[in-house]
RNA sequence: CGCGGAGUAGAGCAGUCCGGUAGCUCGUCGGGCUCAUAACCCGGAGGUCGUAGGUUCAAAUCCUGCCUCCGCAACCA
């Protein structure tokens, strides 16, 4: 009987196309579940949409459709993305799903049944127009952090949950198991949340309606994080009421791997939660770091976000796969630019692995006319020390994706290939050609490198599975001989096997055509793209009467000061002919005061005002912006003060 | 004093818990090789480990102060 592992990403948020920083968590699942399956796990893999919230509603309403329309529209976006990307998932769960919704409601109720969820009262500051509550620190001045309306201090029924019932046994179980991996995390959990105790969680919502309603209560939704949070047991069949067989079966995960900024809703809510219950805690949670955009300037100056199947065109499945993987610590944020990209491809994939394949396979077909030889047994220094560093190379790879580190995995990988390419130089295979007494043992140097091949054939399969396929393709490895009992030791399984048709691996990229190509899409793709508007949110036409509402009057600066307290804001006091307005933008990361004093720019008079940082702003520069990078739209010096724009 | 992370060769990182030859990848320079994807292999140069003190026979590593950078949060109408 197989042992079980269920494995788990965070189920990604379907308000908008997913980029490059949510693909990593799902490849890195993948390469570990991979791993799993690999060393005979029966695994189970999940992985979804959150489907559920106030921002998907209105994201919904912007585009005009209802909001089950829109998140089916980017749930099976994402899932395409996911599949591209060879992801091995068991299962793709959707918050909206029935059985889902249905179990939601039922643990919902078990809780309040057994006193862990109590009617209670949210206070706070509630602004009429936004209807939504504000706590004291949100409100600036009394008045709404949205709107700049006066807030009153207002009542809302609500459902509490009773964290601090739990919290005892929840600290012993993070102190007793490696539950929270890497260690710094789980102490910023047991200092920040659990030594001060925990507060009681509002689980309910009455403010918006798109979620999972709570069936004893009209116009309550269930809270999005205990929706979302329960879908690692729901995807099994979990109900308080009774559970399927994937439940029994799979039931505690062995591995949530998830963000580590919502390490907090995984570590205290949900083991919280699954107490109540009286179910098994996961057993682990693991918490990586992020991917950056670059750096500070990369970022700015290119101004464009990555997206997952943009990088698929670009460079390939496994190249983005393996950057990912192996550019990513265990600890420390990640950065990614196509410099990084494109050096990482082509040093690790086409040089060092690619070549290696080739140059071996082109050996073979010189001088044995393409058929694998075979192996003497006898073996010269050479030969042992390559034997040892791949024996020592398994062992090191399964020490380290045992424990999850899975970018120093891949740096093992690199060893061993690196191990074979000295091989050869060492060897000379070329020298022992022209000498035919030599033949038995050229024969062994060839053999031998198949088997350093196989070997890493094995094992990068977690992390560039296509890739590993090609290779198995061209030395003719059967599934057997692929099997990761069968590495370690050479073997010579392959023996007597005529080669298959030798494939490029990785073409090298070229980085200066690389730039000049992208430069090309980028002209090429402007035109139409901005025809069809983006392709995730409709653009809503407006009509020439809506545009006349907004009055855009130019204006001279004649006073600019920073907003103390503040990192963004600039306080302006701009004459518009008629009068002198005062308006807080937030462009303080992009101009100083000397920038703008005596400039000629647009403002929008008649919006409505609002406090910002407890300054009264009357009124909205106009500005444009691409990625980080805000431009303040100047009019030149002859337009005169208090012109209408139109 | 809001919370947190980080300062180690030109770049990116490991080493810090458990003090004792400062290591890896990329780049660079020189050499070798010609089987291979201008690839591969070897060697060199390049670091007072942010800074000032302290503990110690010995500090990148332990303690204290300071400086700088970066996220998050609070404000981008």
């Amino acid at each position: 009987m197989k042992n079980k592992f269920y494995i788990t990403t965070a189920i990604a948020y379907a308000s908008k196309k997913p980029h490059i920083g949510n693909i990593y968590e799902i490849i890195l699942t993948d390469a570990i579940a991979r791993y799993k399956r690999m060393r005979g796990f029966d695994v189970f893999f999940l992985t979804g949409t959150d489907e559920h919230g106030q921002k998907i509603q209105s994201y919904a309403e912007e585009s005009g459709v209802s909001p089950k329309e829109y998140v089916d529209k980017v749930s099976s976006e994402i899932k395409n993305i996911w599949d591209s990307f060879n992801i091995s998932y068991d299962k793709f769960i959707r918050t909206t799903d029935d059985y889902h919704v249905k179990a939601v409601q039922s643990m919902f109720k078990r809780f309040y049944e057994q006193g862990d969820i109590y009617k209670g009262a949210y206070e706070g500051q509630y602004c009429t127009p936004c209807e939504s509550f504000w706590t004291e620190t949100q409100v600036i001045d009394g008045c709404c952090p949205e709107c700049g309306a006066k807030c009153i201090p207002a009542k809302e029924e609500a459902y509490f949950f009773k964290m601090s019932k739990y919290q005892d046994k929840l600290l012993e179980y993070i102190n007793e198991n490696d539950f929270i991996v890497p260690v710094s995390r789980k102490n910023e959990m047991i200092n920040n949340f659990l030594k001060p105790g925990l507060q009681d969680l509002c689980v309910s919502r009455s403010s918006f309606n798109w979620g999972i309603p709570v069936e004893f209560a009209k116009g309550h939704v269930v809270y999005v994080w205990l929706d979302a949070l329960s879908n690692y047991v729901t995807a099994l069949g979990y109900n308080p009421e009774g559970s399927g067989e994937l439940y029994k079966k799979y039931w505690p995960a062995d591995l949530h791997v998830i963000g580590k900024d919502i390490v907090r809703f995984h570590t205290i809510y949900w083991p919280v939660f699954l107490l109540a219950l009286g179910e098994p805690l996961p057993k682990k949670v693991l918490g990586h770091p992020w991917l950056l955009f670059g750096t500070d300037k990369m970022s700015k100056s290119k101004g464009n976000v990555l997206y997952g199947d943009d990088l698929i065109k670009l460079f390939g499945v496994d190249a983005v796969r393996y950057f990912l993987l192996s550019e990513m610590g265990y600890y420390n944020d990640g950065s990614i630019t196509y410099e990084a990209v494109i050096k990482r491809t082509n040093s690790d994939l086409a040089n060092t692995l690619g070549n290696l394949i080739s140059r071996t396979a082109a050996m073979i077909n010189q001088y044995f006319g393409g058929v694998i030889p075979s192996n003497s047994g006898r073996d010269d220094d050479f030969s042992a020390t390559l034997k040892s560093v791949s024996k020592k190379t398994v062992l090191d790879y399964v020490n380290l994706m045992d424990d999850y580190f899975v970018s120093d995995a891949t740096e093992v990988v690199l060893g061993l290939l690196k191990a074979c390419n000295k091989y050869i130089d060492e060897t000379t295979p070329w020298t022992l050609w022209k000498d035919e007494s030599k033949r038995e043992q050229l024969a062994d140097v060839l053999s031998n490198l198949v088997e350093g091949i196989r070997t890493t054939a094995v094992i990068l399969l977690p992390f560039i599975p296509q890739t590993s396929e090609i290779i198995a393709d061209i030395y003719s490895f059967s599934k057997n001989d692929l099997d990761f009992g069968n590495i370690g030791e050479f073997t010579y399984p392959a023996t007597g096997r005529k080669l298959g048709e030798v494939k490029m691996l990785f073409a090298r990229i070229d980085e200066k055509k690389f730039f000049e190509g992208l430069e090309k899409d980028k002209k090429q793709q402007a035109e139409p793209d901005n025809a069809k508007g983006d392709n995730t949110i409709a653009e809503s036409i407006i009509g020439i009467d809506d545009f006349n509402k907004v009055k855009l009057t130019v204006g001279q600066v004649c006073e600019c000061e920073p907003v103390p307290k503040s990192d963004k804001l600039l306080k302006l006091i701009v004459d518009i002919g008629t009068e002198k307005r005062q308006v807080v933008s937030g462009i303080a990361e992009y101009y100083s005061p000397a920038d703008l004093i005596g400039k000629k720019l647009i403002i929008i008079t008649n919006l409505k005002p609002i406090k910002l940082k407890g300054i009264d702003s009357n009124g909205m520069i106009l500005a444009a912006s691409s990625g980080d990078e805000v431009r303040v739209v100047f009019v030149d010096d002859k337009t005169e003060i208090g012109s209408q724009v139109r």
